[in-house]
DNA sequence: ATGTCACAGTCCCTGTGA
């Protein structure tokens, strides 16, 4: 079993890098994020020629977050449930593995009114965490916007003020943590920076200067089964990439 | 160091969000 996680920055400018990644990953699962498109424009009938099943939640010109699966999909809850909230959350079954993917807010600056919609969309995904059914695995995938620890982050001291480091983001994380989720490409790769987001400016990508945003939260159950958990960087590489490399990760059967 | 990208409206440039 192989699941991803890939904020793709629109689909529809990045099919031409998603559609062959799919057919050279084969992963199992996808979780992707900012697709922005609504469902009448998602490709649904090319996602299907190549196997994929797909549930989508979007928006349009912001946000959009979607499930791909090749190993079934049912019981998909689009969003928290409220009106007129954005279209950053989605949840779907696969393989009898509840599967969410995220996209949380960026917060903009620490004083942005942005940075406490920030804290309370977090605060409500762990509501969403807690109230899960513990005997079903899970996984919280998705772009955070948050760097967990300082190793996540390519020079914490040009981010000091800023967000995506800022304590109660971290905080945040560590809520979502405490109702028994585990950070796997951290656990997985102690030590190794696995940076997943390169900014397009100033040369970021080949200068290093990258953050850990992008995350694989899951549960003990398949915690206990993970094999590997890494980033897929060549997919930052070449043409009109996303801003984002896929994070993967494998678990045994 | 605002050295980039994508989108939509103000529509071939500009404002917004990242």
């Amino acid at each position: 079993m192989k699941i991803a996680t890939w904020n793709v920055n629109s689909l529809n400018a990045r099919w031409h890098r998603v559609e062959p990644w799919l057919r050279e990953q084969s992963p199992d699962i996808v979780m992707i994020q900012e697709t922005k498109q609504t469902d009448e424009t998602f490709p649904f009938v090319e996602l299907s020629t190549i196997g994929y099943e797909a549930a989508h939640y979007g928006q349009g010109r912001w946000n959009g977050v979607a499930i791909l699966s090749r190993v079934g999909l049912v019981d998909v809850v689009r969003g928290f449930g409220d009106d007129d909230e954005e279209a950053r959350i989605i949840a779907a079954t696969c393989a009898g593995i509840r599967v969410h993917s995220c996209y949380v807010p960026n917060g903009r600056a620490l004083e942005d009114p942005h940075y406490q919609y920030k804290l309370e969309w977090l605060a409500r995904l762990a509501h969403v965490a807690e109230d899960r059914d513990f005997s079903q695995p899970a996984i919280f995938g998705g772009d955070f916007n948050v760097a967990p620890s300082d190793l996540d982050c390519y020079d914490p001291s040009i981010f000091e003020g800023a967000t995506h480091v800022s304590e109660p983001e971290r905080d945040a994380i560590r809520t979502l943590e405490a109702t028994g989720l585990i950070d796997l490409t951290r656990r997985l790769n102690p030590g190794e920076p696995c940076f997943t987001w390169w900014d397009y400016r100033r040369g970021s990508f080949h200068r290093g200067w990258g953050l850990r945003i992008d995350l694989l939260l899951v549960d003990e159950l398949l915690s206990a089964k993970a094999t590997a958990s890494y980033v897929d960087r060549e997919a930052r590489k070449g043409e009109k990439p996303s801003d984002h490399a896929p994070v993967l990760a494998e678990f045994a059967d």
